[in-house]
DNA sequence: GTCTATAAAACGATAGAC
DNA sequence: GTCTATCGTTTTATAGAC
């Protein structure tokens, strides 16, 4: 269809196979063959493979921002905790969808470790849901949901607990993740001051 | 000293240049330069840059069990919490002394994505620590310290925990640990049954 | 935009002498 | 146990035609 039909092939095949064999075991080769074009002609859309996978990381920040699973204004006295709840668990269903995330992610950590390219939007992503965490128990304390303590440590072990459910999930590990976030943001959320 | 002095020279030297620049970008010839030694003497001692990795591995994992860091029947009803909040410092503690750990952990979490072998381990690693805490609360509810409700699932969350705070701190996030584990052990380990 | 052909470098691993 | 020298393969990337 559009004249960049090429470009997109590309990029979902190397997320694709980024995923399944890792940057370093996936060839320019590999990826033409995949997309049946010629290395030159993959050459002609990235000008290298660093490219490809910066492009692609770009893309993936964009689609995991908290405002994509947490709304604030739709949180009521009512409906706070259930929604926290439900709006959490969609995250991990999400997870599910998609296998290959985790994996890619998994690498692009490994990046950020050499490339502060990569670790800074990595710590930025985690600070949006922590500042965005922050945001909404604070909310739930204005409208007399939740307790008003450690708003910012609440959040921050709430960040932590929904990384580590991808990446428990990703590997397979089959943890009771329902009940572990239900119990989380009951406990967390609802739990006073710490002594 | 020991005849095989050179082999652990190999061992530490792989294990700093493997989490430094990752297991694809560290040669067999950086290894070898490094130990001051030259190639085929480097493979005299081990037939392959995997099996390095694997050596190392194993090394690694026999350091981490969950007896390691918490001896069950050091707890008793007056020092329970306060024991719990403690022993889960230490193991954040280590990470820090040890900047190599979790970067090499990443990468041979990577590993397991495609090689049964290395997730096996790395599952099971993780099954000791969550059967580890079960048989902790298990105790904490016999001896009367702690509520007898959701061990299970109380023990996956802080099995969670301890491997995000390893991985956000390993990343330079400056979050509230102390305080977060603290509040996991206190609203978590206390805190009632999910409804 | 896409191709065939190829350059240039790096890699893991080995032969064979000492 | 360690060396020099080298093999065979794969890699990223490009020159130049269409």
């Amino acid at each position: 269809m559009s004249i960049s039909s090429t470009y997109t092939t590309i990029l979902e095949t190397g997320y694709r196979l980024f995923a399944e064999h890792g940057f370093e075991k996936t060839s320019m080769t590999m990826i033409a063959k995949e997309v049946n074009i010629s290395k030159p002609a993959l050459y002609y859309h990235f000008v290298s493979k660093e490219s490809i996978i910066e492009v692609l990381f770009d893309e993936i920040c964009k689609s995991i921002g908290f405002e994509n699973f947490f709304t604030i204004q739709d949180y009521t006295n009512d409906n706070f905790e259930e929604k926290l709840i439900s709006d959490g668990l969609r995250i991990i269903l999400k997870q599910n969808e998609d296998i290959y995330y985790t994996r890619i992610m998994n690498q692009y950590q490994a990046l950020g470790y050499r490339n502060p390219t990569y670790s800074r939007k990595l710590i930025d992503s985690l600070d949006g849901f922590t500042t965005g965490f922050v945001a909404l128990l604070q909310h739930g304390a204005r409208i007399g949901a939740i307790e008003d303590t450690d708003a910012l440590v609440k959040a921050q072990m709430l960040t932590m607990m929904i990384d580590s459910m991808d990446n428990f999930i990703s590997y397979g590990l089959a943890y009771h993740y329902e009940a572990i976030w239900t119990k989380a943001v009951v406990t967390i959320v609802r739990g006073g001051t710490v002594r």
